[in-house]
RNA sequence: GGAGAGAUGGCAGAGUGGUCGAAUGCGGCGGUCUUGAAAACCGUUGUACCGCGAGGUACCGGGGGUUCGAAUCCCUCUCUCUCCGCCA
């Protein structure tokens, strides 16, 4: 959410730079404007109707004090104008303050200066790319074909067990599942990242802080009963973490990392890449999360993307990075760079990890502030996260990859926490 | 699932109709003292919005009501805690 006062201040630079990301904000901030201007006219008028009617009832108080009844009670019959009024000054000030919230939640963020112009993917602009795209065997298998015959993923078991989308690991595909998310979250303790276990269902205020509720209502699992949302990413627990505080500026930043299941309906993307493990109702990924101080947070992008391209460095997958434009970065986004693995059975890029600055946007929803020392007015502070990494797509890419006519090969960093160097 | 208690400032905790944005203690910050520190003492210490400013308004879990006036009374919702039962 953008602030009311930057966008009272800066409407032409709001709609300019919302162009990049082909969206039209020129009407919904005019209306802001309007609306905001009157609002604010409202306020003077009520606060004075209000300050009379404090100082009456005070002046009431003291005449019954002293006895004076009549004088009192002649008093009473002064403000039940007033009272009137601030009734319909209230009235109107909640209505029109409701409608300038409404349009404020339309308008995306800004998108960073270095966000290229573009309408869609195809218009991502590929920064870095490493490693040599491995030239296959005619008989090189699609992950599937191979989790099923070395009998690490039973796709088929989880739709039984639960739907499509939520697939079983078993034997040497589980242990390979917690042999990843162990050196993800191993990684970012080295990075100096906290690690966090967080509840994998929110509440509605969790929900709304991120931006999940009310806009995404449709893509997270919603436990009607108890009015909890399965989560979508540990973005939304771990980020709320700093819902509705002020934390001190030599505190930051904060570095938190947490592994956890994440749940996404996807209604709308059946048929779509779903084969296999390249779109889940339920996967695993280890996130990580900052709280930035405002002058620092690109640089803490950078040092976020350095992890990331470490990750999927050490594993040995050819990988390229993106830096999203205007058409594709998400509606909360400043600057996003997104992360895909070659997967070589299936001769496609897979998006494994998108890092993004979101500036003060979350955070302006949060209330996510901090204090400089000796400045008595809390800032909005910057939220960051990004995937390091998400595991079905890094799965699928390790296991065409690697696969060999005697098995599929683990890379060797993950042989310390596997145990084992080889599935055959 | 049954029974009860509660929600007040960073924390603890008073306040049951007016002078309460709110006592007191702790913590934090500044100072005195000290070679330095501790102790002691003095002072200070919430957030948001409106206003050029002086200043004003709002907020004691959320919403509604009574009243000239509500942290305080009434209704309602949510959440937390304790005990019992069941259970990982």
């Amino acid at each position: 959410m953008l602030n009311l006062k930057f966008i009272q201040d800066n409407p032409e630079l709001v709609v300019e730079k919302l162009k990049r990301k082909n969206f039209d904000a020129s009407e919904i901030v005019s209306n802001i404007i309007d609306l905001n201007t009157k609002k604010n006219k409202l306020q003077g008028e009520a606060d004075s109707a209000k300050a009379e009617m404090n100082k009456i009832s005070k002046e009431i108080g003291m005449l019954f004090r002293e006895g004076k009844h009549e004088e009192a009670n002649a008093a009473k019959e002064r403000t039940a104008e007033l009272k009137e009024n601030i009734k319909n000054f209230d009235a109107d000030f909640a209505a029109i303050e409701e409608k300038v919230y409404e349009l404020q939640v339309l308008l995306p963020n800004l998108p960073h200066e270095s966000v290229p112009v573009g309408k869609g993917e195809d218009d991502n602009e590929v920064i870095k790319q490493v490693g040599e795209i491995p030239a296959m065997d005619e008989k090189a298998l699609p992950h599937w074909e191979l989790a099923a015959k070395y009998n690490l993923i039973d796709f088929e078991l989880g739709v039984k067990l639960t739907g499509a989308g939520f697939p079983v690991y078993r034997g040497k595909g589980a242990q390979l599942q917690r042999a990843l998310i162990n050196f993800f979250l191993a990684e970012a303790s080295k990075a100096g990242y906290e690690e966090i276990q967080p509840p994998l269902a929110v509440n509605e205020a969790s929900g709304f802080g991120t931006g999940q509720l009310p806009d995404k209502e449709g893509q997270m699992y919603h436990i009607t009963e108890d009015n909890l949302y399965l989560i979508p990413t540990a973005e939304v627990p771990v980020t709320n973490i700093y819902r509705d505080v002020i934390l001190d500026a030599k505190d930051l930043p904060y570095k938190n990392t947490a592994y956890s299941a994440c749940f996404r309906r996807e209604a709308g993307s059946y048929g779509k890449d779903v084969r296999g493990l390249n779109r889940l109702h339920q996967f695993d990924k280890v996130e990580i999360v900052q709280i930035a101080h405002p002058d620092k947070s690109y640089g803490i992008l950078d040092e976020m993307v350095a992890h990331v391209e470490g990750l999927v460095a050490k594993l040995g997958l050819p990988y390229r990075i993106l830096r999203l434009c205007g058409g594709d970065i998400s509606f909360a986004s400043a600057l996003t760079f997104d992360f895909e693995v070659f997967s070589a059975a299936q001769e496609k890029w897979l998006e494994v990890s998108s890092v993004s600055n979101f500036e003060s946007f979350q955070s302006n929803r949060l209330k996510l502030r901090f204090r400089e020392e000796g400045v008595k007015k809390p800032q909005i502070a910057h939220t960051l996260n990004g995937s390091a990494l998400a595991l079905p797509r890094i799965v699928a890419a390790l296991l065409e990859n690697y696969q060999t006519p005697e098995g599929i090969k683990i890379p060797e960093v993950l042989v310390p926490f596997t145990g084992f160097d080889m599935i055959s």
